[in-house]
DNA sequence: CTGAAAGCGCTAACAT
DNA sequence: ATGTTAGCGCTTTCAG
């Protein structure tokens, strides 16, 4: 089956491909044996100059690359971190993903991606995937971080990992994140400022989003503190969008909230994309803030207001505190980074009638 | 230095790290040898099915995953692809990282990626990187895919890639795109169509990208053959973002353009942006297309009419590609799948009169 | 059906 | 300053 046909010691040839050459090639070409190779490719340990530059020409010469593989066999360490997000689609995770590669690269480290489409199952297989690579370390988005047997069973291994987005409590299972509670409390704060008091939630499945709960729970308690004890929260299952029709039921009732503060800023943008549907004008009818600051939302008219969390700087921050606890140097501690309530046109002070379809089921 | 203290068997460790359990452990504790616990992990040779069933247990018990690391050392294949994208921030590359996951998951495939932020030079170290890595096979958007020593050298070494979006005649360099020519000549047709004589175009460097070339060809070509010879062609770099500028320049000429063509979409909404700025109104005093067809174009006021390629789909189709190659099983050859011109709202017939700035250097 | 053993490419301890 | 050698975890002949 393997059939490595050796022409030379310099062209061996595995079934239709090349094989790259090894330390023990570039060492027979330079003349020295392979720990000298080593020494040099590694700059340690003590070597001659005239040798050290043999051993280099060699190694251009054959276009030699250093089989990580073996090194990593050897060493116990890949150099590689793995990184699992539940999806590069959405802006958020693909700027936190930018900002991950940023330092990971500048540090010599490769990363290796995965990605969960929101499912918790599929955590359960990334991972496997990612450790069984014996990526060095992990940055982690789950769906929740609070009771997680699969970070339980990375806390009993000793697998170093940093959580991203995730915001938990547990001590000793760090994390990078900004305050959502306090955030969505801010979001509240706003709608009443503006004069709202019907002010209403949607947000997406917080079974799978522990950011999503802490974000309710925020807004919540925000309004609760203005003495605003009830708000509708629906939760849309935004990957098969039955937004418009959740919204359509909610605008049906007279005491239809005036203000929608939504969980994310796909969200958002789909809500408001509903609510166009629905001939509900925004922010005329309805004020809408979401969450997260992804660039679209600068773009989109009229513009999104949505609290904005440094994704990019979020993605550098996880890696440089993933590597500092693989270098010992870090206490296992949660990193929050502060957020900003960005002002856009979606905001506006309460209409004067309220935006009740008057016959909701006749809109298109 | 090396520090493994073997407490017992099954809880080895290394330095303050626990050390995974080998399939030496495993063979161990099940009663066999390791050549048996090797058959039954991956289901080949021949053991009894009691033999089986005592391994895995063993497996389960000690939260064995095979080191795929001595794997690929022994096999000289690392069931990885190396993916190597401009940059992950642009969702056009975003997207079709997510169809390059979908398959290469589904496949067993781990996905290796690196970042080059539009520079020929990081390109070297990111397949470099790749490379030293022992990935089975490169995806790859490259700078320019024509004349390029880095690709001549990945054919020299035999080494299998596929390049997605890159679209080039040469022989042999197998690559997954849309019609790029094709697709900007049909640009050029309609903003004939809707009366423009006066059309020009808005690119990224041309230097960094034969898309961003491909598409300027096909678009003069097409004016030309509508008898139009003269086209203004400007190029920024919009990572330093010199659009506005760079416009007001170009309206300040009475004869400037009706009609604007932009390389990308990213690009074509800066434009537009930066055309609000100079109180130029699109469409009505200028019509604007882009390219590439991100989801963001249909959300933003007014709707980005653009030429859409399946991203997505271009993901997977070049990995799809990539595995029958490394299978042996594909014949190296160009894709092309089909593009659209998405119809907007940032086209229209030509205005009355024209769009020209009457003293451009007083507008903010 | 199972085991012994060689060896993948590399590093690092130990010689010299 | 350099060479020799063991062995990282695994797959795969080759024996039995």
């Amino acid at each position: 089956m393997l059939s490595i046909i050796a022409t030379t010691a310099k062209r061996r040839v595995y079934g239709r491909y090349l094989l790259a050459p090894t330390i023990k090639i570039v060492a027979e070409r330079a003349g020295v044996s392979i720990a000298t190779v080593s020494r040099v490719i590694n700059d340690q340990g003590s070597f001659r100059p005239a040798t050290a530059e043999r051993v280099q020409k060699a190694i251009a010469e054959l276009n030699f690359r250093p089989n990580v593989i073996g090194r990593s066999l050897r060493t116990a360490r890949t150099r590689s971190l793995g990184v699992m997000l539940p999806s590069l689609s959405n802006p958020v995770f693909a700027d936190a993903m930018a900002g991950i590669q940023d330092v990971a690269k500048e540090a010599g480290y490769t990363t290796v991606i995965t990605n969960t489409d929101y499912s918790a199952e599929e955590e359960l297989t990334a991972i496997h995937t990612l450790l069984s690579n014996r990526v060095d370390g992990l940055i982690l988005t789950v769906t929740q971080a609070t009771d997680n047997e699969l970070l339980d069973r990375l806390d009993a291994e000793k697998i170093p990992y940093v959580l991203l987005y995730n915001q938990t409590e547990r001590p000793g299972r760090c994390a990078v994140s900004v305050d959502n509670v306090a955030a969505a409390r801010e979001v509240a704060e706003r709608f009443i400022g503006l004069g709202h008091r019907r002010a209403g939630m949607v947000t997406g499945m917080t079974a799978a989003s522990d950011r999503a709960d802490a974000r309710r729970r925020g807004f919540l308690e925000g309004l609760r503190s203005a003495g605003v004890d009830r708000a509708p929260v629906i939760e849309v299952d935004f990957v098969n969008m039955d937004v418009t029709e959740k919204l359509r039921d909610l605008f049906a009732d007279p005491s239809a909230p005036s203000a929608l503060f939504c969980s994310n800023d796909a969200l958002a943008i789909a809500v408001i994309g509903a609510l166009r549907t629905l001939k509900i004008r925004v922010p005329e009818d309805v004020s809408v803030i979401g969450f997260d600051g992804i660039s679209i939302g600068e773009l989109i008219e009229p513009c999104l207001t949505t609290v904005e969390q440094p994704s990019r700087e979020m993605g550098r921050t996880a890696v440089r505190h993933l590597l500092d606890i693989l270098s010992g140097e870090a206490t296992r501690d949660m990193i929050t980074l502060p957020h900003r309530l960005r002002p856009g046109a979606t905001t506006g002070p309460v209409a004067a009638g309220p935006a009740v379809l008057q016959n909701p089921r006749h809109h298109s």
